[in-house]
DNA sequence: CGCTCGGTGTTGATGTCGTCAACATTCTCA
DNA sequence: TGAGAATGTTGACGACATCAACACCGAGCG
């Protein structure tokens, strides 16, 4: 009687489905995503999803929004534990970036892949992504501010920070950085690269 | 009579699926590239790409290769016109990358997405991209002996570099950056902070 | 010069997919 | 308790990739 938008039929199905479609995702890649299978999975028919999720695409939208959610969650959680001011803080920043998208590779695809989703503008997933970019925006301020890093549009400084870690994790996702590459050590190489390229003229950590 | 692997009854059929593809893409993204229309737009039925592709996975793997060679002509271009020495040569080629990827959205997301091609192993891409990369090592190596830049190992270096233009390429893209921003001027931003981070100790350029 | 054969292209059929429409069930609430 | 809404199911449709059987054509052999 509580609630009443969830826990019907199925008890609660929306939530099944992205939990069951986010493991098919890990399992065998976004492609392997039918709404036939993954009713089966769930244990209702092929249509039942439509009473959730206007289309497909819709539904992967959804998957890749709890995505860029729960990468935002960890990035907090790992930023709330680093040293306040240093730049330390940026660097385990990236770090856990690229930890992240090494972990669920399928799913961090389809988070940056529209193609995947839809054509349309996603004002939902933009959101998403662009919660996370504000959030580095802030910590660049943040190290501007104690004189760590250069005084430019912390805008840009953000743009080009995310640009290296995204890379980075696209690179080895899709197969073309070798696996026999260290990739930890390549993401510290390229925050390191970076916060050095960010540093102000005279600085020397 | 020369030739006989072409110009049978179509006149080049292979190349001819290949050029439309790419023209497909362009308009309407790879999804919109199907075998039905393709035959149908090169004037053949939807079977026949099959005599020339085992797959349209195949076919796409071709476009996108193409697609490596064409952005692999163009650096050489550039790097050919840049001074032989200078960290000015490699910012030029980050610029120039990513000026490619802005010039061919969908084709460049194709170059990619694996997912979008197939789920195997493709060495005819991982190829056509590491000639990419390596080129990318010897220009950094060059710059190393010149003392213009960290003497790191090169490769590393080389993939720092490679993510940083490829990842403000997809984020663009994808468009996760907003087309308001002037991605010419990040790119700028991008490859000068790169190059600083990637330069010696006391140089200053 | 005509025949044949491999390279090339076509048509028909199959199985999968996303999705719509009509129908069935079940929960909520008055 | 009964009605209406929320939820789920089955059947159907059109698009798709792809296979198999068939048709065409041009080169080289006799």
């Amino acid at each position: 009687m509580a609630k009443h938008t969830k826990a019907y039929h199925h008890g609660d199905l929306r939530a099944a489905l992205l939990a069951e479609a986010a493991t098919m995702i890990t399992e065998g890649g976004a492609a392997s995503v039918t709404m036939r299978a993954l009713g089966e999975r769930v244990g209702v028919s092929r249509t039942a999803p439509y009473r959730h999720f206007t289309d497909k695409s819709a539904l992967l939208l959804a998957v890749a929004a709890a995505g860029f959610d729960r990468l935002n969650d960890r990035l907090q959680a790992v930023d709330a534990a680093a040293p306040r001011s240093g730049v330390e803080r940026i660097r385990r920043l990236g770090e856990e970036y690229v930890r992240f998208a090494l972990e669920n590779p399928a799913h961090y695809r389809l988070m940056y892949g529209a193609e995947a989703i839809a054509r349309a503008e996603q004002p939902e997933l933009r959101e998403s992504a662009n919660r996370l970019f504000e959030q580095l925006v802030e910590v660049i301020r943040a190290q501007q501010r104690s004189g760590r890093i250069k005084r430019q549009d912390p805008q840009t400084q953000a743009y080009v920070a995310w640009s290296a870690v995204h890379g980075l994790a696209m690179l080895v996702v899709e197969g073309q950085i070798k696996t026999t590459v260290d990739v930890e050590a390549l993401a510290r190489q390229a925050t390191a690269t970076l916060l050095d390229g960010m540093r102000p003229r005279k600085a020397r950590g």
